[in-house]
DNA sequence: AATAGTTTGCAATACCATTGCGCTATAGTT
DNA sequence: AACTATAGCGCAATGGTATTGCAAACTATT
């Protein structure tokens, strides 16, 4: 079990310590994208900063990707298999919940095309839809 | 020219105080969207949380709508005219430029319909495309 | 074991958003 | 015109998040 995070590591080329292996194992849990403070809680005590570097590193890495959901906080959540180092393209739709304010990943859901006026260049598509998720709505 | 401003103002139920009239003046002689830091310096000297409150205001009585394009501040463009308090309907697509770090409204791109999975329901949609302006590609 | 490089933890900093509160200005009433 | 109620303003203060510097601890390599 965790010889498996650590490979997820490795194979990554990031450094399996201590400290990343839980951030990692407790990223593997999440249903949802999870913020830094998030992170904190569930690890306590661990220093914030390290976790905010580990993060860091994940996400720099192709192992986590990091989505702005407009809560104020950062959130992060696992990559999918085929994301590589740099250069994310896991180019999904992301859903917040208004309700119980979390954040999943729609991975079946890409983002349409844009054609932008000319002389506009696309590097990025950040598309957040909110609402209430199936778990909130009654 | 200041009857018209003022009369922006009233026809959105926003009492045209002073301070509110500079406020509506500056966001109406600007390209692309503002930030209350942006709009604290364009207004020197000016209380920033005077300023925070004018924008709340219009946003809350539809005459301005706010953008979080991830770069941390949240900034403020006038709404089109057809947009009623509370409810903005303005759903278009923002772009933010990773060079000169503005962000424009692109109103003609309507942000495209998303289906979501049994048990969501939408209540907003973000699409901020980043990437390179025309103003700053060459 | 010594060394070089990496990681960690603490301290400190810088923004941004937001609220409380007392003073002032304005509008509405008598 | 005087009075009162309401709204707006400016200052102070608070809370949250992101980020960097630095020195100690740790790891891997020779």
């Amino acid at each position: 079990m965790t010889e498996n995070i650590e490979e997820m590591l490795t194979r990554k080329d990031i450094n399996p310590t201590a400290m990343r292996l839980l951030v990692l194992d407790f990223l593997l849990k999440q249903s949802s994208a999870i913020s830094l403070t998030d992170l904190e809680k569930g690890l306590d005590p661990s220093d914030r900063i390290t976790l905010y570097r580990a993060l860091k590193k994940f996400e720099e890495k192709g192992l986590v990707h990091s989505i702005d959901d407009g809560s104020g906080a950062t959130k992060y959540a696992l990559c999918e298999n085929d994301c590589e180092a740099g250069h994310h393209h896991d180019l999904h739709v992301h859903f917040f919940c208004n309700t119980c304010r979390e954040t999943s990943c729609l991975p079946k859901h890409h983002i349409p095309q844009i054609t932008l006026p000319d002389g506009f260049k696309t590097e990025e598509v950040n598309l957040i839809v909110k609402g209430v998720c199936n778990k909130c709505v009654q």
